[in-house]
DNA sequence: TCACAGTTTAGAATCATTCTAATCCCGTTG
DNA sequence: CAACGGGATTAGAATGATTCTAAACTGTGA
Protein backbone atom coordinates (compact mmCIF):
# COMPACT_ATOMS: atom_id res chain seq x y z
CA UNK A 1 0.00 0.00 0.00
CA UNK A 2 1.02 3.67 0.06
CA UNK A 3 3.35 5.42 2.40
CA UNK A 4 2.22 5.78 5.96
CA UNK A 5 2.07 9.19 7.53
CA UNK A 6 5.32 8.77 9.39
CA UNK A 7 7.25 7.65 6.31
CA UNK A 8 9.53 10.28 4.86
CA UNK A 9 11.32 8.31 2.18
CA UNK A 10 14.92 7.22 1.83
CA UNK A 11 15.90 10.53 0.28
CA UNK A 12 14.89 12.43 3.36
CA UNK A 13 16.77 10.04 5.61
CA UNK A 14 19.85 10.27 3.44
CA UNK A 15 19.74 14.05 3.52
CA UNK A 16 19.28 14.20 7.27
CA UNK A 17 22.14 11.80 7.77
CA UNK A 18 24.29 14.13 5.68
CA UNK A 19 23.32 17.05 7.89
CA UNK A 20 21.21 18.67 5.19
CA UNK A 21 17.70 19.91 5.80
CA UNK A 22 15.40 17.89 3.54
CA UNK A 23 13.78 20.69 1.60
CA UNK A 24 11.42 20.05 -1.28
CA UNK A 25 14.18 20.91 -3.78
CA UNK A 26 16.86 18.76 -2.21
CA UNK A 27 14.52 15.81 -1.91
CA UNK A 28 13.54 16.10 -5.56
CA UNK A 29 17.13 16.39 -6.76
CA UNK A 30 18.32 13.56 -4.51
CA UNK A 31 15.47 11.44 -5.86
CA UNK A 32 16.64 11.94 -9.43
CA UNK A 33 20.32 11.54 -8.61
CA UNK A 34 20.21 8.47 -6.40
CA UNK A 35 17.26 6.53 -7.80
CA UNK A 36 19.50 4.69 -10.23
CA UNK A 37 23.19 4.07 -9.64
CA UNK A 38 26.17 5.70 -11.21
CA UNK A 39 24.99 8.89 -12.83
CA UNK A 40 27.07 11.71 -14.26
CA UNK A 41 25.32 15.05 -14.46
CA UNK A 42 26.09 18.68 -15.11
CA UNK A 43 24.22 21.48 -13.39
CA UNK A 44 22.42 22.20 -16.61
CA UNK A 45 21.51 18.59 -17.40
CA UNK A 46 20.14 18.06 -13.90
CA UNK A 47 18.22 21.31 -14.06
CA UNK A 48 16.73 20.28 -17.39
CA UNK A 49 15.80 16.93 -15.92
CA UNK A 50 14.13 18.23 -12.79
CA UNK A 51 12.36 20.92 -14.80
CA UNK A 52 11.22 18.35 -17.33
CA UNK A 53 9.76 16.35 -14.45
CA UNK A 54 7.51 19.32 -13.76
CA UNK A 55 9.34 20.40 -10.62
CA UNK A 56 10.34 24.04 -10.23
CA UNK A 57 13.90 24.43 -8.97
CA UNK A 58 16.14 27.34 -9.84
CA UNK A 59 19.48 26.78 -11.54
CA UNK A 60 21.16 28.50 -8.59
CA UNK A 61 19.69 25.90 -6.27
CA UNK A 62 20.90 23.12 -8.53
CA UNK A 63 24.41 24.55 -8.28
CA UNK A 64 24.10 25.00 -4.52
CA UNK A 65 22.77 21.48 -4.08
CA UNK A 66 25.42 19.84 -6.23
CA UNK A 67 28.13 21.53 -4.20
CA UNK A 68 26.48 20.73 -0.87
CA UNK A 69 26.05 17.08 -1.85
CA UNK A 70 29.68 17.00 -2.93
CA UNK A 71 30.77 18.57 0.35
CA UNK A 72 28.70 15.97 2.19
CA UNK A 73 30.35 13.13 0.29
CA UNK A 74 27.22 12.16 -1.62
CA UNK A 75 28.73 13.23 -4.95
CA UNK A 76 32.14 13.74 -6.38
CA UNK A 77 33.20 16.28 -8.96
CA UNK A 78 34.86 15.08 -12.16
CA UNK A 79 37.07 17.45 -14.15
CA UNK A 80 37.48 16.32 -17.73
CA UNK A 81 36.14 19.19 -19.79
CA UNK A 82 37.27 22.80 -19.80
CA UNK A 83 33.75 23.90 -20.62
CA UNK A 84 31.72 22.42 -17.76
CA UNK A 85 31.80 20.52 -14.49
CA UNK A 86 30.44 17.03 -14.04
CA UNK A 87 29.15 15.52 -10.82
CA UNK A 88 29.27 11.79 -10.21
CA UNK A 89 26.93 9.80 -7.98
CA UNK A 90 29.59 7.10 -7.75
CA UNK A 91 31.87 8.33 -4.98
CA UNK A 92 33.89 5.14 -4.79
CA UNK A 93 37.27 4.48 -6.33
CA UNK A 94 36.86 4.33 -10.11
CA UNK A 95 37.98 5.93 -13.34
CA UNK A 96 36.36 7.15 -16.55
CA UNK A 97 36.08 6.97 -20.26
CA UNK A 98 35.26 10.43 -21.60
CA UNK A 99 33.73 11.07 -25.00
CA UNK A 100 34.29 14.79 -25.37
CA UNK A 101 32.18 15.28 -28.50
CA UNK A 102 29.08 14.23 -26.59
CA UNK A 103 30.02 15.13 -23.05
CA UNK A 104 29.59 11.49 -22.08
CA UNK A 105 31.28 9.89 -19.07
CA UNK A 106 31.40 6.12 -18.63
CA UNK A 107 32.57 4.47 -15.43
CA UNK A 108 35.51 2.12 -15.28
CA UNK A 109 35.37 0.11 -12.04
CA UNK A 110 38.13 0.88 -9.57
CA UNK A 111 39.77 -2.54 -9.61
CA UNK A 112 39.99 -2.57 -13.40
CA UNK A 113 42.79 -0.08 -13.93
CA UNK A 114 46.11 -0.30 -12.12
CA UNK A 115 48.37 2.74 -11.95
CA UNK A 116 51.92 1.79 -11.07
CA UNK A 117 55.05 3.84 -10.64
CA UNK A 118 53.56 7.04 -9.29
CA UNK A 119 56.60 8.85 -7.92
CA UNK A 120 56.72 10.43 -4.49
CA UNK A 121 55.45 13.99 -4.70
CA UNK A 122 57.87 16.87 -4.16
CA UNK A 123 58.68 17.66 -0.51
CA UNK A 124 55.81 19.25 1.36
CA UNK A 125 53.17 17.69 -0.86
CA UNK A 126 51.10 14.56 -0.43
CA UNK A 127 48.89 12.67 -2.84
CA UNK A 128 45.21 13.45 -2.61
CA UNK A 129 44.00 11.17 -5.39
CA UNK A 130 45.02 9.76 -8.74
CA UNK A 131 42.62 10.37 -11.59
CA UNK A 132 42.73 8.46 -14.83
CA UNK A 133 40.76 9.71 -17.80
CA UNK A 134 40.62 7.56 -20.91
CA UNK A 135 39.70 9.98 -23.65
CA UNK A 136 37.87 8.26 -26.48
CA UNK A 137 36.53 9.31 -29.85
CA UNK A 138 33.99 7.99 -32.30
CA UNK A 139 35.67 5.52 -34.63
CA UNK B 1 79.23 39.15 -33.60
CA UNK B 2 75.47 39.70 -33.55
CA UNK B 3 73.04 38.03 -35.82
CA UNK B 4 73.72 38.46 -39.50
CA UNK B 5 71.10 40.00 -41.68
CA UNK B 6 69.90 36.71 -43.03
CA UNK B 7 69.51 35.14 -39.57
CA UNK B 8 65.94 34.93 -38.38
CA UNK B 9 66.30 32.89 -35.20
CA UNK B 10 65.09 29.43 -34.28
CA UNK B 11 61.67 30.72 -33.30
CA UNK B 12 61.02 31.97 -36.80
CA UNK B 13 62.13 28.69 -38.32
CA UNK B 14 59.97 26.72 -35.93
CA UNK B 15 56.95 28.85 -36.75
CA UNK B 16 57.47 28.59 -40.50
CA UNK B 17 57.86 24.85 -40.21
CA UNK B 18 54.52 24.76 -38.39
CA UNK B 19 52.91 26.71 -41.21
CA UNK B 20 52.49 29.83 -39.11
CA UNK B 21 53.54 33.25 -40.31
CA UNK B 22 56.27 34.48 -37.96
CA UNK B 23 54.69 37.68 -36.78
CA UNK B 24 56.26 39.82 -34.10
CA UNK B 25 53.75 38.52 -31.53
CA UNK B 26 54.15 34.86 -32.36
CA UNK B 27 57.93 35.13 -32.34
CA UNK B 28 57.86 36.79 -28.92
CA UNK B 29 55.46 34.25 -27.44
CA UNK B 30 57.34 31.31 -28.96
CA UNK B 31 60.55 32.75 -27.54
CA UNK B 32 59.12 32.75 -24.03
CA UNK B 33 57.44 29.37 -24.38
CA UNK B 34 60.25 27.37 -25.95
CA UNK B 35 63.36 29.03 -24.52
CA UNK B 36 63.35 26.68 -21.55
CA UNK B 37 61.83 23.21 -21.64
CA UNK B 38 58.66 21.91 -20.11
CA UNK B 39 56.57 24.92 -19.26
CA UNK B 40 52.93 25.03 -18.19
CA UNK B 41 51.16 28.31 -18.82
CA UNK B 42 47.70 29.77 -18.84
CA UNK B 43 46.64 32.49 -21.25
CA UNK B 44 46.75 34.98 -18.44
CA UNK B 45 50.12 33.92 -17.06
CA UNK B 46 51.68 34.07 -20.50
CA UNK B 47 50.09 37.43 -21.17
CA UNK B 48 51.44 38.75 -17.87
CA UNK B 49 54.86 37.39 -18.76
CA UNK B 50 55.06 38.87 -22.22
CA UNK B 51 53.65 42.16 -20.99
CA UNK B 52 56.14 42.18 -18.13
CA UNK B 53 58.90 41.76 -20.70
CA UNK B 54 57.81 45.06 -22.19
CA UNK B 55 56.20 43.55 -25.27
CA UNK B 56 52.71 44.61 -26.24
CA UNK B 57 50.52 41.66 -27.18
CA UNK B 58 46.78 41.59 -26.66
CA UNK B 59 45.17 38.89 -24.56
CA UNK B 60 43.11 37.87 -27.59
CA UNK B 61 46.31 37.22 -29.51
CA UNK B 62 47.68 35.16 -26.65
CA UNK B 63 44.56 32.99 -26.80
CA UNK B 64 44.74 32.77 -30.58
CA UNK B 65 48.40 31.87 -30.47
CA UNK B 66 48.03 29.22 -27.78
CA UNK B 67 45.32 27.53 -29.81
CA UNK B 68 47.24 27.80 -33.07
CA UNK B 69 50.37 26.37 -31.45
CA UNK B 70 48.28 23.57 -30.01
CA UNK B 71 46.71 22.89 -33.38
CA UNK B 72 50.19 22.81 -34.90
CA UNK B 73 51.38 20.28 -32.33
CA UNK B 74 53.77 22.69 -30.62
CA UNK B 75 51.70 22.69 -27.41
CA UNK B 76 49.21 20.45 -25.77
CA UNK B 77 46.29 21.45 -23.61
CA UNK B 78 46.01 20.05 -20.09
CA UNK B 79 42.63 19.88 -18.37
CA UNK B 80 42.96 19.66 -14.62
CA UNK B 81 41.14 22.70 -13.31
CA UNK B 82 37.56 23.74 -13.89
CA UNK B 83 38.57 27.38 -13.67
CA UNK B 84 41.22 27.70 -16.36
CA UNK B 85 43.04 25.96 -19.18
CA UNK B 86 46.72 25.10 -19.07
CA UNK B 87 48.99 24.71 -22.07
CA UNK B 88 52.04 22.48 -21.94
CA UNK B 89 55.22 22.89 -23.98
CA UNK B 90 55.96 19.21 -23.40
CA UNK B 91 53.95 17.48 -26.10
CA UNK B 92 55.46 14.06 -25.47
CA UNK B 93 53.95 11.24 -23.47
CA UNK B 94 53.93 12.22 -19.81
CA UNK B 95 51.64 12.79 -16.85
CA UNK B 96 51.24 15.42 -14.10
CA UNK B 97 51.15 16.27 -10.48
CA UNK B 98 48.63 19.05 -9.94
CA UNK B 99 48.61 21.32 -6.90
CA UNK B 100 45.23 22.94 -7.22
CA UNK B 101 45.68 25.53 -4.47
CA UNK B 102 48.49 27.13 -6.43
CA UNK B 103 47.57 26.17 -9.96
CA UNK B 104 50.90 24.37 -10.25
CA UNK B 105 51.57 21.55 -12.70
CA UNK B 106 54.63 19.32 -12.39
CA UNK B 107 55.67 16.86 -15.07
CA UNK B 108 55.96 13.15 -14.47
CA UNK B 109 58.02 11.56 -17.27
CA UNK B 110 56.09 9.22 -19.52
CA UNK B 111 58.03 6.07 -18.65
CA UNK B 112 57.53 6.60 -14.93
CA UNK B 113 53.85 5.76 -14.62
CA UNK B 114 52.36 2.56 -16.03
CA UNK B 115 48.64 2.29 -16.54
CA UNK B 116 47.49 -1.32 -16.86
CA UNK B 117 44.09 -2.88 -17.31
CA UNK B 118 42.44 -0.20 -19.40
CA UNK B 119 39.38 -1.98 -20.76
CA UNK B 120 38.36 -1.91 -24.39
CA UNK B 121 36.15 1.09 -25.02
CA UNK B 122 32.47 0.55 -25.82
CA UNK B 123 31.73 -0.40 -29.45
CA UNK B 124 32.23 2.43 -31.89
CA UNK B 125 34.77 4.20 -29.70
CA UNK B 126 38.55 4.12 -29.75
CA UNK B 127 41.08 5.40 -27.27
CA UNK B 128 42.54 8.79 -28.03
CA UNK B 129 44.80 9.11 -24.99
CA UNK B 130 45.04 8.17 -21.34
CA UNK B 131 45.59 11.03 -18.93
CA UNK B 132 46.76 10.54 -15.38
CA UNK B 133 46.53 13.43 -12.93
CA UNK B 134 48.05 12.99 -9.50
CA UNK B 135 46.29 15.58 -7.39
CA UNK B 136 48.44 16.71 -4.49
CA UNK B 137 47.98 19.04 -1.54
CA UNK B 138 50.25 20.89 0.85
CA UNK B 139 51.05 18.64 3.79
C1' DT C 1 56.53 49.11 -54.20
C1' DC C 2 51.68 46.86 -54.50
C1' DA C 3 48.19 44.05 -53.26
C1' DC C 4 46.10 40.84 -50.44
C1' DA C 5 45.43 37.22 -47.34
C1' DG C 6 46.60 36.40 -42.94
C1' DT C 7 47.02 38.77 -38.18
C1' DT C 8 46.22 41.63 -34.47
C1' DT C 9 43.28 43.92 -31.39
C1' DA C 10 39.84 46.78 -28.68
C1' DG C 11 35.85 46.03 -27.13
C1' DA C 12 31.59 43.56 -27.14
C1' DA C 13 29.56 39.16 -26.47
C1' DT C 14 29.17 34.50 -24.48
C1' DC C 15 28.52 31.19 -21.14
C1' DA C 16 29.15 28.63 -17.04
C1' DT C 17 29.24 29.68 -12.52
C1' DT C 18 28.88 32.61 -8.39
C1' DC C 19 27.02 36.30 -5.68
C1' DT C 20 23.43 39.36 -3.54
C1' DA C 21 19.87 40.41 -0.82
C1' DA C 22 15.06 39.70 -0.55
C1' DT C 23 11.75 36.17 0.23
C1' DC C 24 10.56 31.66 1.77
C1' DC C 25 9.92 27.64 4.64
C1' DC C 26 11.59 23.68 7.87
C1' DG C 27 11.78 22.56 12.53
C1' DT C 28 11.30 23.95 17.06
C1' DT C 29 8.97 26.46 20.85
C1' DG C 30 5.46 27.91 23.65
C1' DC D 1 -1.56 25.25 16.36
C1' DA D 2 0.69 30.08 15.72
C1' DA D 3 4.86 32.41 16.16
C1' DC D 4 9.78 32.55 15.49
C1' DG D 5 14.55 32.12 13.76
C1' DG D 6 17.92 30.69 10.91
C1' DG D 7 18.86 28.00 7.05
C1' DA D 8 17.30 27.66 2.05
C1' DT D 9 15.65 29.32 -2.33
C1' DT D 10 15.75 32.39 -6.03
C1' DA D 11 15.64 36.22 -9.58
C1' DG D 12 18.64 38.81 -11.35
C1' DA D 13 23.07 40.98 -11.29
C1' DA D 14 27.88 40.11 -11.33
C1' DT D 15 32.10 37.57 -12.45
C1' DG D 16 35.72 35.74 -15.04
C1' DA D 17 37.63 33.02 -18.54
C1' DT D 18 37.22 32.63 -23.21
C1' DT D 19 35.44 33.76 -27.82
C1' DC D 20 33.80 36.76 -31.34
C1' DT D 21 33.52 40.92 -34.42
C1' DA D 22 34.94 44.08 -37.42
C1' DA D 23 38.26 47.32 -38.42
C1' DA D 24 43.17 48.38 -38.74
C1' DC D 25 47.68 46.38 -39.61
C1' DT D 26 51.54 43.68 -41.65
C1' DG D 27 54.23 39.78 -43.73
C1' DT D 28 55.13 38.08 -48.20
C1' DG D 29 55.27 37.07 -52.92
C1' DA D 30 54.99 39.30 -57.30
MN1 LIG E 1 19.71 22.81 -21.29
MN1 LIG F 1 47.22 38.55 -14.42
ZN1 LIG G 1 31.89 7.87 -12.47
ZN1 LIG H 1 53.54 18.68 -18.70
Amino acid sequence: MGKTLREKGKGTVKLRHAGLRPTRQRVELAGLLFKSCDRHVTAESLHDEVTGAGVKVSLATVYNTLHQFTEAGLLRQVIVDAARSYFDTNTGDHQHFFLESEGMLIDIPGETIAVAGVPAPPPGLSIDRVDVVVRVRRT
